[in-house]
DNA sequence: ACAGATTACGTCAGCGGCTGACAAAACACA
DNA sequence: TGTGTTTTGTCAGCCGCTGACGTAATCTGT
């Protein structure tokens, strides 16, 4: 009781701490060499001695290589789950989501910078990363229909449009990355044009009977 | 040019039936194995020698051991597809898809006896494979882009809307697939009816500012 | 400050998915 | 029947991932 007294409430130690620090490095030491040598050239091994540690420890803490990349998308999904609680509360669901990638999009770009924050550049880079991306779009579908349910007063276990909705909107998000894919384009804003034009269609696209004039 | 001088066009040869039917008997005895123990805890060694050949053989036949699942799955997407054609012209997209699917379900429970077309039931039994459905979910979706495209006159290449149709079509039914999960119905029509459900909801879930009389 | 209980880590050994290389067997064609 | 091609088995090995066990670091109570 004498050498670190801390707050009474708050028990950290300086284990959860090391441990915290451990988890940062090996995520930060992955996404790095995700960067630089591509996905499938990374393996756990280099991870793990890049921060000088062993490829048991990297797997006390990720629970498989995919993990890493997808719990850094995961930091992602919340801002993007925050810029749709922030916008204006009369607008309709699925044009708040639009609107709220457009918000979202710019914490992604100034973040970009950092190695962190680009995980989700990451994934849009290297085709590998796509299946972890959609291997993990039931948790993101989750998290979104969450929001989407706090947003609208509606509960996502009792009502399934919330799911559907988040289910819709990041359908059309990976359709419109897929476009961005096969166009071989690099510019992150011909990506949003190609999610905006996507999700602008959705409605038209499951109402009518497109192009002729009635059937 | 004496002991099989088979029709000039037609290269058959006693080779590629052998590996039609060597291909054939790996699928079997894979979801054969998958049914009994479950598939993660099929080993590709024992799918081999159940045929009597060698793991290295399995793997010139399949890239990997999702891919027997996948492969057998597309047989059934296929049926989607035609089940698309079929339907009526005058149907607008969606409507003709929500339809067929119906249709299409009358062939599954049909083919639910024989090993080979309950690989979507398989699908849907065990929760590892589920992963690998949704992992594919591109390749489901380009395919049923394409039927899409053919029944509307629309290029699916050109013009996004058969690809989006496809994919908030797919994404609605994995919802309902999710709900169905998670209600631990084992029942072929409740599931049906969860599909049928979301399909329904999306035109409203996507336009309208929901419960709220206007906004 | 010290002893005992927790917790984190390294080491090792091993499984299963998957691949390249090479030689032997099966096949096709003449 | 002999020759060239294709298919297969064997072997060796990488990589992702896990369980078991001993050791070292950290926390707790005194």
């Amino acid at each position: 009781m004498s050498t670190t007294s801390a707050e009474p409430g708050e028990r950290v130690g300086l284990r959860e701490r090391k441990k915290a620090r451990m988890r940062e490095s090996l995520m930060e030491a992955a996404l790095h060499l995700f960067h630089e040598n591509g996905y499938q050239r990374t393996t756990t091994e280099e991870i793990a001695s890049r921060v000088g540690v062993s490829q048991r420890t990297f797997f006390r803490y990720f629970t498989s290589k995919e993990d890493v990349v997808l719990e850094a998308v995961e930091d992602v999904d919340e801002h993007l789950c925050s810029a749709l609680l922030a916008r204006p509360a009369d607008e309709p669901p699925f044009t708040a989501l639009r609107n709220a990638i457009l918000d979202h999009w710019g914490y992604l770009e100034q973040e970009a910078l950092h190695l962190r924050g680009s995980a989700m550049g990451l994934v849009t880079e290297s085709p590998e990363l796509i299946e972890v991306n959609v291997r993990y779009c039931h948790r993101r579908q989750n998290r979104l229909a969450r929001a989407v349910g706090e947003r609208t007063g509606v509960d996502p276990d009792a009502d399934p449009r919330p799911g559907l909705l988040a289910a819709v909107f990041l359908a059309a998000l990976n359709t419109g990355h897929q476009a961005w894919c096969e166009s071989g384009s690099r510019s992150t804003e011909d990506l949003v044009r190609a999610f905006l034009h996507r999700l602008d269609l959705v409605p038209e696209t499951v109402a009518c009977p497109w192009g002729a004039p009635r059937g």
